[in-house]
DNA sequence: ATCCAGTACGTTTTT
DNA sequence: CGTACTGGAT
């Protein structure tokens, strides 16, 4: 095999000192402690080229990466460097799963197993519920699901579970869980815990497994180590034990995911479970201004549970950070798509230089209703949304089932859709029937016949399904895109929507027809690709993934999507005490660190410009509530932070308006700038311009507490704006905005 | 079996 | 506020 050779230089040029000592380390351990912006994934992709560079196969080398979209970046500038190297870069979960397929019946496991997401674990735990006749009013299979989960990220299996189990509510997980285990095994189907779960534990019981494997991937790279749980450190291990050559990067600033098992001792034990370990350190921030990583680290630094780490970075100081009140979240929304579209018209920025973050996804509502009413492009980052559509979601159970006969999560989801008179009763009557003999319940359907409990229409209905079935298995061979179209038609699912005189029903009809071309063109990418990797690609899909950074719009996001990105200029909303942090974190300090660690992450997405907003009445599912501003605002640094409080909305309108005829020349400098006519009469009225409150020098003023005075100075502007008054018994300073004042007479 | 209406419910973050 | 499930009527 001839291989291009590669010069140094060309990878190695323009690295800082660190960097270059990172990528340049060849065998052993390494540890990366990486702070944002300083450059992780170049030298990531680096280290790649120039391992191959020194002879190492690139069959040797694997890279894990958070999120498959930054696995395709990577893969791409590793390309660029190298082409068709063909070195193995996914995520953590894609390399279970492939690892998972490739030595499935040396774990005893059926190959061709489905994966099956939240929703699906949830109906799998119902249906354990169900069959072990456990009363589920005390609690709900979400939470069951969620101890399941969570067991499975400590690698407990059901036996090891049930010895730790003391409390009640521990007791019945304990009860359920093996059910739950009974039943995925019997469904071929494997949870995304397992594709974790699983490798770790064949890595750590079969010792041959394990030398192969980490023979194979001698070098191993992982990216956001901090975030990595106990199943994927098992992993992480067990393949670095004869070729140790284990280089995680992280940043322990920004985990945030302990609530899916994460644990930040995986990085900041690194040291002590590879003690030859070397230790690299990138402080040198190359993204953000001086004022905005300024402001990020007078945040973190509030962090007790933490090792110090300076940020320092070469760029300018920038613009100030900007605190931003508004009223209420409507005008939060309303007024920062405003702001967005006066600089895109200006010419000063482009849609896709925007990025708006919250806490939550249900913030996201209004702010697509003000992206809507101003016609200004946007994406909402949530990935899976389009495929949780409930006729994608039917759609794509009748390929599961006919790639898996065994999935009976999907046999009963599409078993009746369309209508085919088998309603409940029947179903319970094929289950009773099915879970004795071990059968499926598509195999159940089969012998509908022996089973007297079903007949008339549920039988016909059933017996008519699994010929379908058959039928629609023929096209397995076929194009993905030609398999969905042959299922649309022949289940009569295009047929039922169609004949529907619904509206919503024809989108229905569309939202498939997107489907179907999303397949093709997952096909046409790389004809290699198989409908069961279409599928496996939707599942393991994360948030991000389905964001187009290419397509000049606004991104929405949360803040936990945020992680990885960058922005020239950004918006954190709602930041409020209860939302940011939230409420569930408010109760220990653990977890009020975690939620400052997630404004860390925001704040530091910002290249040029930061704005972080919040409201004074936050409306929340149907209620209006006064807030407290985030306790993180109050870190903030008073250097290079400005406020302004923009709410009082109504009145100010009106003001504005009769503002604009006024000054329409000096309000149109302002509005090209980006500010609204609310914010600049606001700012003209403090610095004594426009009507209302203006102070000048000389004034005689009246304070509720110190009496008559008389103006000595007037200085700075806005929130900023201090005044020096002279009173019989002194001299004294106020801020402007704030002080209780008024004027009796001008000069 | 299916449809509809009314209510109960719970709401962080996600591979 | 919205969804999801229940229970009743057809």
């Amino acid at each position: 095999m001839t291989r291009t050779p590669l010069d140094p230089e060309t990878y190695l040029a323009n690295l800082t000192p660190a960097q270059r000592e990172a990528v340049l380390h060849l065998d052993g351990p390494l540890l990366i402690v990486a702070g944002p912006g300083s450059g992780k994934t170049r030298v990531i992709t680096c280290r790649v080229a120039h391992l191959i560079a020194q002879g190492v196969r690139p069959y040797h080398i694997l890279a894990i990466t958070f999120t498959n979209k930054a696995a395709n970046e990577m893969r791409q500038r590793v390309a660029a460097l190298l082409p068709n190297a063909g070195v193995w870069i996914s995520t953590f979960h894609s390399f279970g799963v492939r690892l998972l397929r490739q030595y499935g019946e040396r774990l005893e496991l059926d190959r061709n197993f489905t994966i099956y997401d939240q929703a699906d674990r949830v109906r799998m735990v119902k249906a354990a519920l169900d069959a072990a006749n456990i009363d589920n009013n005390r609690f709900t299979p979400e939470t069951i699901q969620g101890a399941i989960s969570k067991a499975k990220n400590q690698l407990l299996t059901p036996d090891k579970f049930a010895g730790t189990a003391k409390d009640y509510f521990s007791q019945v997980v304990a009860k359920v869980y093996p059910l739950y285990e009974k039943k995925m095994r019997a469904a071929n189907a494997l949870d995304f815990d397992d594709l974790l779960l699983w490798p770790a534990l064949a890595l750590k019981n079969d010792q041959e497994f394990r030398a192969e494997v980490d023979a194979r991937f001698r070098y191993v790279l992982i990216d956001e180590y901090q975030d990595t749980n106990k199943a994927q450190y098992a992993i992480a291990r067990g393949l670095s034990v004869d070729h140790p050559n284990l280089c995680v990067v992280g940043d322990p600033d920004q985990s945030i995911y302990k609530w899916r098992g994460a644990d930040i001792k995986n990085i900041l034990d690194f040291e002590n479970d590879f003690p030859d370990a070397k230790v690299i350190t990138l402080s040198e921030n190359f993204r953000s201004t001086k004022t905005i990583l300024a402001a990020a680290d007078s945040v973190i630094v509030h962090n007790r549970q933490r090792k110090p780490k300076p940020l320092h970075t070469a760029n300018a100081a920038g613009g100030p950070v900007r605190v931003l009140q508004f009223e209420n979240g409507v005008e939060e929304a309303e007024q920062i798509v405003k702001r967005i579209r006066a600089a895109v018209q200006s010419g000063q920025r482009r849609y896709l230089d925007f990025a708006i973050f919250m806490r939550i996804n249900a913030l996201t509502r209004m702010l697509e209703s003000a992206f809507i009413r101003q016609k200004v492009p946007f994406q909402i980052v949530r990935g899976l949304a389009f495929f949780e559509r409930k006729e994608n979601k039917d759609i794509l159970a009748y390929l599961r089932l006919l790639l898996n006969p065994r999935d009976d999560v999907s046999f009963e989801r599409i078993v009746n859709e369309p209508a085919r008179g088998i309603g409940k009763t029947s179903l319970e009557h094929l289950t009773s029937y099915a879970e004795p003999r071990g059968l499926s319940l598509l195999a159940a359907a089969a012998e509908v016949d022996k089973i007297p409990a079903i007949k008339g229409k549920a039988a016909t209905g059933l017996k008519s399904f699994v010929i379908l079935i058959q039928e629609l298995q023929k096209f397995l061979s076929a194009t993905p895109d030609e398999v969905i179209r042959q299922v649309l038609d022949r289940t009569g699912y295009r047929k039922m929507l169609k004949a529907s005189g619904e509206e919503e029903d024809q989108e229905r009809l569309a939202n498939i027809e997107e489907l179907i071309t999303a397949a093709r063109q997952f096909h046409e990418e790389d004809n290699s690709r198989t409908l069961a990797d279409f599928l496996e690609n939707i599942t393991l899909a994360s948030d991000v993934d389905g964001w187009d950074d290419k397509q000049d719009c606004v991104a929405v996001m949360t803040l936990h999507a945020a992680k990885g990105l960058e922005f020239p200029v950004v918006y954190m909303v709602a930041c409020e005490q209860g939302l940011l942090p939230h409420e569930r974190s408010l109760a220990n300090d653990a977890d009020i660190e975690e939620e400052r660690r997630l404004a860390f992450v925001g704040l530091t997405r910002a290249k040029e410009e930061l704005n972080v907003t919040h409201v004074k009445l936050r409306e929340f599912r149907g209620q209006i509530n006064y807030t407290v501003p985030s306790m993180f605002l109050s870190e903030l640094p008073h250097e290079g932070v400005a406020h302004e409080d923009l709410s009082e909305s109504s009145n100010r309108y009106r003001a504005a308006d009769y503002w604009r005829k006024e000054t329409s020349a000096a309000s149109k400098e302002w509005f090209d700038a980006g500010l609204d006519l609310a914010t600049l009469k606001r700012q003209k009225e403090r610095d004594g311009d426009g009507p209302g409150k203006s102070y000048r020098e000389g004034m005689t003023v009246e304070h509720e507490k110190y009496g008559r005075g008389k103006i000595t100075e007037v200085s700075g502007h806005g929130a900023l704006r201090k005044i020096k008054i002279r009173f019989t018994g002194g001299e004294r300073a106020f801020i402007a905005e704030k002080a209780k004042l008024t004027i009796v007479g001008k000069i």
